[in-house]
DNA sequence: TGCGTTAAATTAACATGTTAATTAGTTGCC
DNA sequence: GGCAACTAATTAACATGTTAATTTAACGCA
């Protein structure tokens, strides 16, 4: 009896948090990775991390943006984006043009080298989706998309 | 006419990988983001970070592991648990004790001091969660929970 | 016993996450 | 016009993520 605690086994004396299976913020990392463990070897193989390629991706899909909001759609920190940014244009996939009417801004693009590694790394990443796709099944996938959409509506309010 | 594009403004004519709406990683990265947003805050108040806080939770739960139990457990890379751990026995939060039948493992558990804090966290936590639950619903969180454990092991299988 | 192999954990090196501080440019208002 | 307040972006500093290399111990087997 020296030892009867198992798997619920922080004492019931001491505050109770619920146990990590019903972590939320563990569940949704524990996904997350699991779905990316396929796509950051793929990406590896392209010499880009899943951060870089964040950044090529949301570029190609809005053609320019300023600093903010290529942070916004891509989930990145402006420090952490900062310095993808200079990575990306050092390697010649991203250019920078500067904004007339306010000078600490400035516009990014895909150059011409950074399109042509979008179109070679995007069939490949289209072709993991799918096999998501079909292994997980559509119908769960969009009860998922609408959950995780509503889940983050209800948290960001009551905030700020 | 020169810009037509809009929303799903990637060119039809490059190769079309799906918008940034239907990415699995972006909508899990999202979701995450905008809970741990909450618990980061009060973390940090407690002098934690959220990788720190997983360890002595999971220490908590199990009381004593070793560091590759630990490392699962708490959803971490062995290097960075190793870091962390170093942190955390630094502060007198966790202790190791070598393990006789093997030199190379040891046991990880919370020390007096860890416990405490873990204690006075871990009511803080609760709360948020509970407010979750309230603000979402019970049920859409159940049905989440399973969504996502589901998604786990379907994309965990046809790996290795 | 000795040695090649495997395994656990850490360290190394570089990229990103996170918050605070800084820089440079803009705006409002007198 | 000039200055205070504000804003966009970067830099700084430290923690973690990620893969490769290293260290140390255990194991298998001739």
């Amino acid at each position: 009896m020296a030892d009867t605690r198992r798997q619920q086994s922080h004492r019931e004396t001491e505050s109770s948090l619920r146990p990590l299976r019903r972590s939320l913020p563990m569940a949704l990392l524990r996904a997350r990775e699991a779905v990316m463990d396929r796509f950051r070897r793929m990406l590896r193989q392209n010499g880009l991390t899943e951060q870089q390629w964040r950044v090529i991706r949301v570029l190609a899909e809005y053609d320019a943006l300023e600093v903010s909001q290529l942070a916004r759609h891509s989930v990145l920190l402006p420090p952490s984006l900062s310095r993808i940014l200079k990575f990306l244009s050092d390697k010649g996939l991203v250019r920078r043009r500067a904004v007339d009417s306010d000078q600490r801004r400035s516009e990014l693009s895909l150059s011409v080298a950074g399109r042509r590694l979008f179109q070679r790394v995007a069939p490949r990443s289209e072709l993991m989706y799918q096999d998501i796709e079909q292994t997980f099944g559509n119908e769960r996938l969009e009860q998922l998309y609408t959950l995780l959409a509503d889940l983050e509506t209800a948290v960001a309010r009551g905030r700020n």
